[in-house]
RNA sequence: GGGAGUUUAGCUCAGUUGGUUUAGAGCAUCUGCCUUACAAGCAGAGGGUCCGCGGUUCGAACCCGCGAACUCCCA
């Protein structure tokens, strides 16, 4: 068989991925076998791959390509959220480019085109992530407006409408006056935005309202106070001025009235801890209609609300002033005026962070809204108790902090959106435009009928709006095994509780804890063991991969490049749970070099195939190779496991590659490799084909592809390493790990002094040991010779003339070469190391001569500290003697 | 303004209840090698006030306090 030179992806990974779904390797029904169950975060249906994809399922397929091999039932979900805004964004976009209006169409007929616009272009995501060798179980595919996922989330509305948990209310919301929809915080997206604050004379009225509406009477008054604020168009709507209780400027104030220039309103001066002191002047006028604060100070002192906005960002006819002038225009105008009438003192440049929506760069406007709300404390005193007492686990566990806090002071939560793609809110409305929810216009006419039998049900129409997003994707965990639809069926009790989540923190509100709250409420049981938070994806910069910035690599690209093994480790290797990754071409390029690596030990592997010779000779050395790298995957098994339970999912790569990369390759096989063109012993080149196989099962999770491959390359096979199961890790057995420990040890020991001697790769040395042990050396002579190119090792008893010096360990060496000998080089490493060894002996000594340390230290840490002291002195010893030797 | 987090080699990060040598890895750097799988490689080396100050302790990168810088979330 010829193998190319470098390892090629390409038509590999196309090859093996058709292989594996032919086989429905990734296909999971119910059986007797544990399960291991995870659904993926659906991406939007408007999606397509980036490294937060990239990064969240390579996590997943690592997880489940593992659980798969271990024997459980490994089943992972793919889907698509339907995302309303975005999606219907895109279908507006794809109209305007036909010409047609949105308002043109009715609902029913831009839901048509919504439709056509999901099945030709929806899901593409899904398609890309295959190339990335992703085993997700295809047939389960869900998309979150499915019939019977839509049809649950309705009955969800329904539900919790009934048990009083979903109210319709007027409250803050964030409006899009560009769009005309409600937006949800994460629709919103914060900038620092450069603004002025104006610096407004509020004059004081006197506590008889006669006189406060003298306008002569204010005039002559000297009494004001002075407001800080960057929105002059909204002092129409000011109901109050505040100012902080302990506040020594204005105490005198307290509990007298302000007038609101150009409209002359009497107000109140309230008191609030919340105004901070140090803040402009100190002085906070309150618009309860136009700012979130000021309506939450606005309720606890009952405060009027005016609005003096239309929903397009106009001024209302409540502002009494420049009605219907846009609000920026209105400020410009508002601020003229105010100056030539002496109210505006001054102004300075402030710069604070505005919102905008994320679809239309308008500045999105605090607004009181009649819409839907979920009332939360009740879902999550549950969902908070079952995270802090860890029936859930977070990792890291840092967010649990982070979640409490928010699950504390948690808001209700507002699940209407003006839009037509979505689940169409189920209440409907007679003409007194009152309400009802059911599931039918036949159910919501009864209902009606039966408080007024004279309703006429012509009149009775549905509620225009349809339910944030996060509404739906809540039910994900359950609703993608129908367990809400269908409950208790098969599956869901099979599947359900999931075992892992897999998702970047950024949605640690919006999903994560919603999902929590929900299947509680919804399933009495937790939606999930465990939930792993990954980083978020940046930059070398440092900045987060958006497509602002277009600073996102094209993946396939990439995945082009190098190959999906390398991609994935390159995601993979710099990625510690929970904290940010800096996404670096290089580390694609260190996969890349690493499936070459492979491919090129697989080559060598392929060459000593054919030389298999029951003539080679049976080395004591290879039997010492194979016996120490047997314990050596042991023991990597091990702490992979470990590593593995723990999501430590980076550093069990770490692992793995350097035990292909160093232990495998540039040990092991160096030293059971023949002489040139010499035979191999078939014992042991049957022996390291089964190391490389157990290697590539290790390493499977991480890079499928090539591990794949090698497998059936190693050998003619009928199974497939996709399903290998893992045997389990056997003890490591010391003492031989720390003979291969030493040998490593001397071996790069003496290649230092021949790279320091400068001694050519090429020159044979002749090696003299002074050993403390001569049995040390019975298993590994041979090795050793090979491996620092000794033509002999002879043992002597007492220093060797004309030679290099050198300790390593406790055992001295002398090497005989034909260069000239430079011994001033050899008595500076000897001096350098003495003095260390000296210092160090120092620190030990003083530690054990200390009484207190002898009395508290646990007894293993005080022999550990004896023993530290043994061996520097017998090294010392050895230095010294060396050095004498020298002269 | 409130909250959370981060700070260890030039860069990216490990360092698991405080004690495994006077702190580790990968990448980058330097030196020597086209050595019979691999120059996308091999062999070796250098590189650190563990952010600063103080405290607890026999012992601190790790625990506590104060401060600094940066990041994120919420207002």
């Amino acid at each position: 068989m010829e193998l190319s030179k470098n390892f090629e992806p390409g038509t590999i990974e196309n090859k093996w991925y058709q292989h594996w779904l032919d086989k429905q390797y990734f296909k999971s029904v119910p059986d007797e076998r544990e399960p291991y169950t995870i659904v993926m975060p659906p991406p939007n249906v408007t999606g397509i791959l980036h490294m937060g994809h990239a990064l969240n399922n390579t996590i997943q397929d690592i997880l489940i390509r593992r659980a798969r091999m271990q024997g459980k039932n490994a089943c992972w979900v793919p889907g698509t959220d339907h995302a309303s805004i975005a999606t219907e964004a895109k279908v507006v976009g794809m109209l305007r480019e036909r010409g047609i209006t949105k308002s043109s169409l009715s609902r029913a007929e831009f839901l048509d085109y919504a439709w056509e616009w999901k099945e030709k272009y929806g899901g593409i995501i899904l398609q890309q992530l295959k190339k990335l060798g992703f085993s997700l179980d295809w047939d389960r595919t869900s998309f979150t407006m499915d019939p019977d996922y839509y049809e649950s989330v309705i009955k969800v509305f329904i539900e919790l409408h009934k048990k009083g948990m979903i109210y319709r209310g007027k409250r803050m919301i964030n409006w899009d006056v560009k769009a005309l929809t409600a937006l949800s915080d994460e629709e919103v997206i914060r900038k620092e935005t450069k603004q002025k604050l104006y610096f407004l004379r509020y004059e004081i009225a006197s506590a008889d309202e006669q006189q406060a509406l003298n306008i002569a009477a204010i005039e002559s008054a000297d009494d004001h106070i002075v407001v800080a604020t960057v929105r002059p168009e909204t002092i129409m709507g000011d109901t109050a001025i505040c100012v902080h209780p302990d506040d020594e400027r204005y105490k005198h104030l307290h509990g007298k009235f302000a007038i609101v220039p150009l409209v002359n309103r009497r107000i109140p001066i309230i008191t609030d801890e919340y105004v901070s002191m140090d803040f402009g002047t100190g002085v906070l006028k309150v618009t309860p209609a136009h700012d979130m604060n000021d309506n939450q100070l606005g309720q606890k002192h009952g405060l009027e609300v005016i609005d003096v906005f239309n929903d397009n960002g106009t001024l209302s006819d409540a502002a009494q002033i420049y009605i219907g002038l846009d609000r920026f225009e209105a400020r410009k105008k508002i601020a003229a005026e105010l100056l030539e009438k002496g109210f505006l003192i001054k102004t300075e440049d402030y710069t604070s962070e505005v919102g905008y929506s994320e679809r239309t760069d308008a500045v999105v406007e605090p607004r009181l809204s009649l819409q839907w709300w979920v009332s939360m404390k009740d879902l999550a005193t549950p969902a908070l108790k079952t995270v802090m007492e860890e029936e859930i686990k977070f990792y890291p566990p840092k967010f649990r902090n982070l979640y409490r806090h928010w699950m504390e002071n948690i808001k209700d939560w507002c699940i209407s959106r003006q839009l037509w793609w979505g689940q169409r809110i189920p209440a409907w409305y007679d003409e007194q435009g009152d309400v009802v929810v059911a599931a039918t216009k036949e159910e919501a006419i009864e209902q009606f009928k039966a408080k007024n039998p004279a309703t006429n049900p012509d009149a009775i129409r549905q509620d225009d709006d349809c339910l944030d997003t996060w509404f739906s994707s809540w039910l994900w965990p359950f609703e993608v095994f129908k367990g809400y639809s269908h409950p208790g069926n098969k599956e869901v009790q099979y599947y359900y509780p999931t075992n892992t989540l897999v998702t970047a923190p950024e949605i640690i509100f919006f999903w994560v804890a919603r999902m929590i709250m929900a299947g509680f409420e919804l399933m009495e049981a937790k939606p999930f063991e465990s939930v792993y938070f990954t980083g978020i994806v940046r930059d070398k910069q440092g900045r987060k991969m958006s497509k602002s910035l277009g600073n996102s690599p094209d993946l396939l690209g990439l995945i082009d490049q190098y190959g999906a093994d390398a991609t994935r480790f390159g995601i993979m290797i710099a990625s510690p749970a929970g904290n940010d990754i800096l996404f670096d071409e290089s580390a694609l390029e260190q996969g890349r070099n690493f499936n070459n690596k492979l491919w090129n030990a697989l080559k060598l592997l392929k060459m000593w195939e054919a030389r298999q010779s029951a003539e080679a000779p049976a080395e004591s050395n290879n039997q010492f190779a194979i016996e120490w790298f047997a314990q050596r995957l042991n023991e990597v098994k091990q702490e992979v496991n470990e590593m593995m339970e723990q999501f430590r999912l980076s550093e069990a790569l770490k692992t793995v590659y350097s035990l292909i990369w160093d232990d495998f390759c540039s040990w092991y096989l160096e030293w059971v490799k023949p002489g040139f063109e010499q035979p191999i012993d078939p014992a042991v080149y049957k022996k390291t084909t089964e190391y490389f196989t157990e290697l590539m099962q290790l390493l499977h999770p991480f890079m499928p592809f090539i591990s794949e491959e090698i497998y059936h390359l190693l050998e003619e096979r009928q199974d497939d390493l996709c399903m290998k199961q893992y045997a389990n890790a056997e003890q490591a057995d010391k003492t031989m790990l720390n003979a291969g420990q030493i040998l490593k040890e001397l071996i790069s020991g003496l290649r230092d002094v021949r790279n320091k001697q400068q001694i050519k790769p090429k020159e044979a040395i002749a090696l003299h040991i002074q050993a403390a042990d001569e049995t040390v050396y019975e298993n590994i002579r041979g090795i050793l010779a090979k491996q620092v190119n000794a033509k002999s090792i002879v043992f002597t008893s007492e220093p060797v003339a004309g030679t290099i010096t050198s300790v390593i360990g406790k055992d001295k060496f002398y090497i005989e070469t034909e260069q000239p000998l430079n011994t001033s080089g050899q008595k500076d490493d000897l001096q350098k190391e003495l003095t260390h060894l000296q210092g160090f002996l120092v620190s030990v000594e003083k530690k054990l001569g200390n009484e207190k340390f002898v009395a508290n230290a646990k007894a293993e840490v005080l022999a550990l500290e004896q023993k530290k002291k043994a061996d520097a002195e017998a090294k010392i010893r050895v230095i010294e003697e060396s050095l004498a030797g020298l002269g």
